[in-house]
DNA sequence: CGCCTTTGACCGGCGC
DNA sequence: GCGCCGGTCAAAGGCG
């Protein structure tokens, strides 16, 4: 499940990064005057920093509808000036779909973790957890797990950093994660820009093989369909095109 | 005994 | 400078 998920998070990375230079190119040609469209400014910086989200449900496989097939658009320019002065906050943020009951604030993801302190915050009437990875002393990587203001039978772990060893135990992946059910059902980027979320509960995908060719062609168009029900993608996708087509004429 | 969680104290950044 | 707030520390206690 963890090789999926990295599988899935390279795929969307990928994917995100032609998001985005195709965004790029269509402001860099926006902020050109009409005269000057013919040629791209190459001083213009490009910086695709990617937040990933990976969501997971538990085991009855329920919808989380407040995370499902989401696309948020802020504005266009909002989120090219964000691309462009943002940082690097190397973080990534998993949705698991728990029992309200249920206090633990744990997510299973394989890693071993080490609880070191809890708060309440202001935004959230839940605690939120902090953890550090305990397998290895030197792993940089934090987590932070929390109840969803919107939906409180959804747990959200944000990770912050990079593993610097490799997986503890990849059975305990494989197989103890899903039997304490955490498995997959949505998978989002986000990059301060636009987030989109692709619900892989859809067509009981979750449940079943997610190696099958048939999972990875309806992920590749639960994907596609995503970016084109983007109206800033879509509208980005035209300009670029017409000006590319207006810039060299059929002969 | 080692590793874990719990929890109040502490610290540093930030806004006023 | 002060207070708020998020994040971290560390002592105490639990558990296998």
């Amino acid at each position: 499940m963890t090789e999926e998920n990295k599988k899935l998070s390279e795929l969307l990375s990928a994917m995100y990064t032609n998001y985005s230079t195709l965004r790029s190119q269509f402001f860099d040609f926006m902020s050109t005057s009409p005269k000057e469209r013919g040629s791209i400014s190459p001083s213009r910086k490009r910086k695709s920093e990617s937040l990933e989200t990976v969501g997971f449900t538990d085991k009855t496989y329920e919808r989380t509808d407040s995370f499902s097939n989401r696309v948020e658009s802020p504005s266009s320019e909002d989120s090219c000036k964000r691309l462009r002065e943002d940082p690097k906050p190397r973080s990534m943020k998993v949705y698991v779909k728990t029992d309200p009951s249920d206090s633990s604030l744990v997510v299973k993801d394989g890693f071993q973790w080490r609880k070191y302190g809890q708060k309440v915050t202001r935004d959230n009437p839940s605690p939120r957890a902090y953890f550090r990875c305990s397998f290895a002393p030197s792993c940089p990587v934090k987590k932070k797990v929390q109840r969803s203001a919107e939906d409180r039978s959804v747990l959200v772990a944000t990770y912050e950093g990079e593993h610097n060893h490799g997986h503890p135990s990849q059975n305990e992946v494989a197989h103890g994660s899903c039997r304490n059910g955490s498995v997959p059902c949505s998978v989002s980027i986000n990059s301060s820009g636009p987030t989109i979320t692709l619900d892989l509960t859809k067509q009981g995908l979750a449940s079943r093989d997610m190696e099958s060719p048939e999972f990875q062609r309806l992920l590749v168009e639960q994907m596609a369909s995503s970016l084109t029900k983007d109206p800033n993608f879509t509208a980005a996708l035209v300009t670029a095109i017409s000006g590319r087509i207006l810039q060299h004429p059929p002969a």
